[in-house]
DNA sequence: TATTGTTATACTCTATAACTATA
DNA sequence: TATAGTTATAGAGTATAACAATA
């Protein structure tokens, strides 16, 4: 049952919530349309874009993709059948695995990386120069709140040190 | 080789697409989230969606949902399955099926639309009531944009007409 | 015992290609 | 022939449960 509130929703709220789920279909079909240009899941392209500037357990990797380990496995694997990514043994814990950016891995995901942002700009272009920051604001505060709620670390998504 | 403009993309640009690719994701996060509660994919929440106001033959599915028909009629086998849709013949073309929201997919469909719309609202929240119409314009400038651009029909998306 | 990771298994989702039935 | 839809097949992605190796 629909819970009876003290402040129904108001048109606007609605209205914003309509436009915010369409913008985010828009923006998640550009990047599963070119990292599948790629032969990438919008997964694997995370999962380079993550490797950048780290070399994670499996764990770790996990918890950064909110997936389970077992799928973290495949995911691996099928990434290191196409050289884009090595595992190598972790320096003290013998169980522990890490995971390193194949210099294939790195061409791609920087080749992707650019496309990504040319295209999301691109996108972006009806939003007048005078309203970009204002924008950036809006949803940086909506980001970071969510991010403080559940503990998450907001540098594992796909943008958040891609750019330069 | 990533391309010389002639106006390099500007920090303000990058930090715009970065928080919408970071909000995108947070918006995706809870759809997915929902819809998993109840055993549905991102897909089949959109097709009980389209599937409230019209009952589309397997093609027209096929368009609106930006899959192969093949796909489609595995994805109509798998919700008749649970009885959440029903395919009936077409009136006229003996080749034809329509697809139907069944009583318990439209049960669903609507707890589920409810459950989004406050989560949304929810997560939105730190957005200033002053600034809401601006957020949902230009998202809305966005959006039509693209569509205008690509001619897709923007009443397929998720919650174009999930709001009362 | 606890932790890290892999393997076995099963299911959904998706696509391509071949097929059936109707137009 | 062309169109609407299904089936066969293959692979990615995901989860749960059981397992192995190390701590």
């Amino acid at each position: 049952m629909p819970e009876s509130e003290a402040r129904p929703t108001s048109a606007a709220d609605l209205d914003m919530v309509d436009a915010v789920v369409q913008l985010s279909f828009a923006v998640q079909g550009v990047l599963g349309r070119l990292a599948a240009e790629h032969d990438l899941s919008i997964t694997q392209l995370r999962l380079l874009a993550i490797l950048r500037d780290r070399n994670p357990g499996m764990l770790e990797l996990a918890r950064h993709l909110g997936l389970e380990k077992s799928s973290v496995s495949g995911l691996i694997d099928r990434a290191e059948g196409r050289h884009l990514v090595t595992r190598t043994a972790a320096p003290v814990d013998g169980r522990g695995v890490l995971v390193t950016l194949a210099p294939a891995g790195r061409r791609l995901v920087e080749q992707v990386a650019d496309q990504v942002i040319a295209e999301l700009v691109a996108l972006l272009a009806p939003v007048p120069a005078g309203e970009r920051a204002r924008l950036s604001r809006l949803a940086t505060l909506v980001v970071q709140q969510q991010a403080a709620q559940r503990d998450v670390d907001l540098s594992a998504g796909l943008l958040a040190n891609l750019s330069p």
